[in-house]
DNA sequence: ACCCTGAGTATCAAAAAGTAAACCCAGCCT
DNA sequence: AGGCTGGGTTTACTTTTTGATACTCAGGGT
């Protein structure tokens, strides 16, 4: 393979999309919170019950989402008390579920409790178990293994080389 | 629905697959040495080199990675030279991919270059473009707002409630 | 015997995360 | 008008993680 065309030499790795979805979600208690959204909670006093995390990095993390366009904010009112906000998730969000739901179905296969997972999930229109593909243009099912990565358009090698 | 099997209320989230996986993969550089094995890199000199993260923590990640069975070694010698480690993808590890290409596809489309992608994945076999899917087991092509969770075998309550 | 190189360790300072508690503020209720 | 509550913010302190740099070690080459 040409050096100046191997993405293993000096590549540029400034512009990876793999690193900059991590800037936003990679920090501890993101993915979680929005676990928790796909699971249905909206409340920041819901997220600090279940995830037992620091109020003070909730805060911070929704900020973030919010910021990013990953959570939108809606005011709510319940009968006899005044209107709050609820985080809810924007379609930007929903695009990072196939990847959440790899980590899951990852979790579910190698590091599952005897029992099985605490958490299963369901085609709504169809009741029917998920299963996260790699797929190509072709419509065929891809394995991991046999898939290569190779420069794009945006592909650069690093200044000083 | 009934509290009871709510899971959006006071489950037990210590047998959660998301923050288990996250356990093995969620800290800093390690989703980013992984897609370094996926180009096709295997040496710690060449993880240093394009990564540019600190040796003890390139090597703190690796020892775990290996320890968990995602990557394993093997000896290998160039002519003139020691025979050295190399790190290689397992299938355990492999299986991993589909979640990191989730969050290169979702880069990709929120948080790429004006020139376009640096990095572009095919199907091996065939040339074709890769792409990130949710399935059911009727083979529906799901979007993530057509999905639910509900309580599954290993499904538990917070013992304190 | 000595130098060189790849592959790490060891050490320590800096940054981020975790913990705890106090504080704030809007608006419903009395 | 004053109290209460949900949804936060602020501050102060501890612990953990990260980052930078120096050092080590094993083996091959000369």
């Amino acid at each position: 393979m040409d050096a100046g065309t191997d993405i293993r030499f000096d590549r540029d790795t400034s512009n990876c999309s793999i690193a900059r979805t991590l800037e936003v979600v990679g920090e501890k208690w993101t993915i979680l919170i929005l676990r928790e959204v796909w699971y249905g909670s909206s409340r920041f006093s819901d997220f600090e019950r279940i995830l037992g995390c620091p109020r003070n990095l909730l805060a911070e993390r929704l900020r973030k989402l919010v910021e990013q366009g990953i959570l939108s904010t809606e005011t709510y009112r319940e009968p006899g008390a005044r209107s709050r906000l609820r985080y809810v998730i924007t379609s930007k969000g929903m695009d990072l579920m196939p990847a959440v739901m790899g980590l899951m179905q990852w979790g579910d296969r190698y590091r599952a409790d005897p029992e099985g997972p605490a958490i299963v999930t369901r085609h709504r229109s169809c009741g029917a178990r998920l299963d996260v593909q790699v797929r190509c243009e072709h419509d065929h099912h891809v394995s991991a293994a046999d898939t290569e990565a190779e420069p794009g358009p945006g592909f650069r090698m690093k200044a000083d080389h």
